[in-house]
DNA sequence: GCAAGGATATCG
DNA sequence: GATATCCTTGCA
């Protein structure tokens, strides 16, 4: 089982938002996005990468929030594994030197990078939109789950700073400081995992 | 710094 | 039916 906790997100709010996916109505594409709340909304980015995004609002409200960065806690070398699928899945025409040195080099991230980005999430997690895209994050018996962490204290510093790659949209959407991530894990996304104190 | 890469939404 | 664009990553 691999099991991490989620370290760095994005608010999306719907059709009004500029830099939702959402912006344009109902899709073939984001219709996950205006069904229920807890469901999965998983698209392709850049032809390369998966996406997730967990459903929030009720039925007809299309806000999501795309999960960035997980922090793994358990089954790193199975996630470790389902990075180096993901490698070759997109590289098989290239030369088996090549993989070689993806093995090599993935062997030596440490587990804190294994899912330090959105795409690297769902590649970690095997998370496809063809499996997973619509499914229920909630449901008890399903092979992708959302679990509260009821036990466990929040975030001591959480650092709010305006969404990725969206320059596209218009004010004050561009602006807002809708991600949200956990300055004190390694686990966030960019190329440095931030230091405490100065910067 | 920028190329890779495929689906999507939009326009004709 | 064609094409500009895209909520990224890894290598130069």
């Amino acid at each position: 089982m691999r099991l991490g906790r989620i370290v760095e997100v994005e608010a999306y709010a719907g059709e009004a938002d500029e830099a939702s996916h959402a912006r344009m109505g109902r899709t073939g594409r984001n219709a996950p996005m205006f069904g229920p709340p807890g469901h999965a909304y998983v698209y392709l980015v850049y032809g390369m990468y998966d996406c997730l995004n967990v459903v929030c609002e009720p039925p007809g409200t299309a806000a999501a929030v795309l999960v960035r960065a997980v922090e793994p806690l358990a089954g790193v070398e199975r996630m470790r594994a389902a990075r180096l699928a993901h490698l070759e899945a997109r590289r098989r025409d290239r030369a088996a030197e090549r993989r070689g040195a993806d093995a090599a080099q993935l062997a030596r991230l440490p587990a804190a990078r294994l899912a330090s980005g959105p795409g690297l999430v769902c590649a970690a997690f095997s998370v496809t939109r063809s499996a997973d895209d619509g499914r229920d994050l909630c449901a008890g018996d399903g092979s992708l789950r959302l679990l509260a962490a009821a036990d466990e204290a929040p975030p001591a510093r959480i650092v709010a700073t305006p969404r990725i790659g969206i320059g596209y949209a218009g004010e004050p959407w561009r602006g807002l400081a809708w991600r949200f991530l956990d300055a004190d894990s390694p686990a966030v996304s960019g190329s440095r995992p931030r230091q405490p104190g100065r910067g």
